[in-house]
DNA sequence: CATAAAAATGACACCGATATCATTATGGAC
DNA sequence: GTCCATAATGATATCGGTGTCATTTTTATG
């Protein structure tokens, strides 16, 4: 107020937060100095350096991330991008990845969106362009769109994403083998002694459910085991689709006596039809899903599936996504991109109950 | 590169976003007027008005939120907070807060904690300082603590929390009206003729279990019905304590021909340990749980329970502190503060088996 | 039509950090 | 002890916006 009055106090004002001006005058060293010690740069004495680090704990001080971002032109902000998955899958992808945000000085903004728009690409450009978001994590099903990948390298966005069809250079992608998992499920249906196999395959314009039939298809094959149309229907990946196509399936006049459901929502549908129906799980009916959702283990018997590991994709995925916005290719392509997803073995699986 | 090269071209460089200079130059106005275009503020002419904003069309241009947030002082970030509720809660809070940032320029921040860590709060307000976010919304349980309440208002953070027991200002506060939700069950348990009822409560450090305990036991008690306490157990909002409790209850010489369970993951924990069992449900058992989780209605049968709107709860809280980030206490004051849970009825629950 | 009041606009400092480049201190070789 | 290479440090411009306040233009009034 006063303009004579003189700043006497070297601390800043009460309640105010401490600027690096006020680190640097009290270390009695330049803004730049502070500067070099704050973002760990060499050439900076021993001496110079204990000081200024004694003061920066002192005032407790941490930089603006706003003035860093508008220095650096970037905003340490990630972003993950999801349309629909299961509510567990988001939130251990989130998990994953605030591990490694954290301690980088990153933070994640969730933005999910609709799939069904048409203009879901523009508003996700617009979204990374407005908020200048470092990077993007995608997650299925949008990480399967090529030409979405095509937009965010148009405007220099970093990216990884994350899907079971590989798809992409690894510096940007982490990749859970679904084919391996499709295959140990079919070897563990056919280990059990079932021939007759039902089969409820993800919504049709999924690469990941067209690779899951395939896989299943071959592996069958393989083994002399042929997966009649009959058997086979097609679902949304909803709790609702596994309940309508278990009916399709069981009532058939030669149901099947185990049915692979290729997500958990649609397995435990298959599960409340053939309950309603009186069908015994799993002595008279074999049933095995996909995704470890929670629930999985929380439903009557506990259901077999295959576990993604998802908090580690999620880990992954920023470990690379964090190299790329430090221009370190090499490193985000020596992260690991492989996972090998897990058969879970819970209490839908039995030998079939009678054999012909 | 060349310094003595002159700039003809009026557009910017290719590739480089365009700033409100580039935007000033071209409607030939100052960069001042063009920050009073985009921010709406007045004493504007008509005709710049429109000669800006079409710039601003043609040029795609949009602020850079770094440079906004350091003039402003502001992040336009909010964040969410939660320590452990199931994901669907988080998911669902976040699709409702989103639908309120996005109008609005703002940005939501994820922020998962530990509450088992006895640094919690330090660490969330050290994240709050660090990141320089503009408001959090507190997801239970961590809404229930006062003490980091205190410490939010301490740095000036804004901050709604929803919560179930009331316990702040209506302007900071979405109150989920758990004491009605849970007169209602206990009306519909009586109705339907139950007088053996079990209940299990929430962690003892929660105020939320406690409220719910005491509005189920007084009630009853209204009615005339004891609860009895060696009908009482106490989980930890788990499935496998439901499991647990549920063991406890059932296989006690006087079993309850009713159990409600303070929420959804210990209800469904109930019903598999009753299927074990080989109790019926609800013929035999009648099952209410808390929350309408997403597996509420995909277990078999469906779970009667309790839905608690939670997108609409993270929607309200959202404008509240968008109201409080615009330092429009009145506004955040005005927007609904209560929100009345509604018992759905699904298929667990039926008057008692044998009436003694 | 002169004039005061109100509206529209712009010049310039500033938000809090980093980049560039010039300058000063330090250490080793002779 | 001198000189040079190298390490350490700082002065100043800059990032892309907004705030303040002075200035110019428009509108209303007598």
């Amino acid at each position: 107020m006063n303009p004579t009055q003189e700043q006497i106090s070297e601390k800043p004002a009460i309640g105010k937060k401490a600027t690096i001006s006020d680190v640097a005058r009290l270390a009695g060293v330049s803004k730049k100095t502070v500067s070099r010690v704050i973002n760990n740069e060499p050439n900076v004495g021993a001496k110079t350096l204990s000081k200024v680090k004694k003061v920066i704990e002192d005032l407790d001080y941490s930089p603006n991330p706003q003035a860093r971002g508008l220095a650096f032109s970037r905003s340490f902000l990630l972003a993950m991008i999801y349309d629909n998955p299961n509510a567990s899958f988001i939130t251990e992808a989130m998990y994953g990845a605030l591990s490694q945000c954290r301690p980088n000085g990153y933070e994640l903004v969730v933005h999910p969106c609709d799939a069904t728009q048409a203009s879901l690409h523009d508003e996700i450009i617009n979204f990374i362009r407005r908020t200048k978001i470092d990077g993007v994590i995608l997650l299925p099903p949008i990480s399967e769109s090529d030409e979405l990948i095509a937009k965010l390298k148009a405007i220099q966005c970093h990216y990884v994403r994350l899907v079971s069809v590989v798809a992409d250079d690894i510096a940007h992608m982490i990749h859970f083998n679904d084919r391996e998992a499709v295959t140990n499920i079919a070897d563990h249906l056919i280990s059990l002694g079932h021939k007759d196999i039902g089969f409820i395959k993800g919504p049709t314009n999924s690469k990941s459910a067209a690779e899951r039939h395939e896989a299943f298809r071959h592996t069958l094959e393989e083994n002399g085991i042929q997966l009649a149309s009959h058997h086979i229907a097609t679902g949304a990946n909803t709790f609702q689709s596994g309940v309508d196509c278990a009916a399709q399936l069981l009532k058939s006049e030669n149901p099947p006596t185990a049915i692979f459901a290729s997500n958990d929502e649609m397995a435990i549908g298959v599960m409340v039809t053939a309950q309603k129906m009186g069908i015994k799980i799993p002595s008279e009916l074999t049933i095995i899903g996909f995704d470890d959702n929670p629930q999985a283990s929380k439903v009557w018997p506990a259901l077999t599936t295959v576990n993604l590991q998802v908090r580690e994709m999620g880990k992954l995925a920023t470990q690379k996504l964090l190299a790329l916005c430090n221009n370190n290719f090499d490193m985000a392509k020596s992260v690991n991109s492989e996972l090998l997803p897990t058969l879970i073995q819970r209490e839908t699986t039995a030998p079939p109950h009678n054999s012909k």
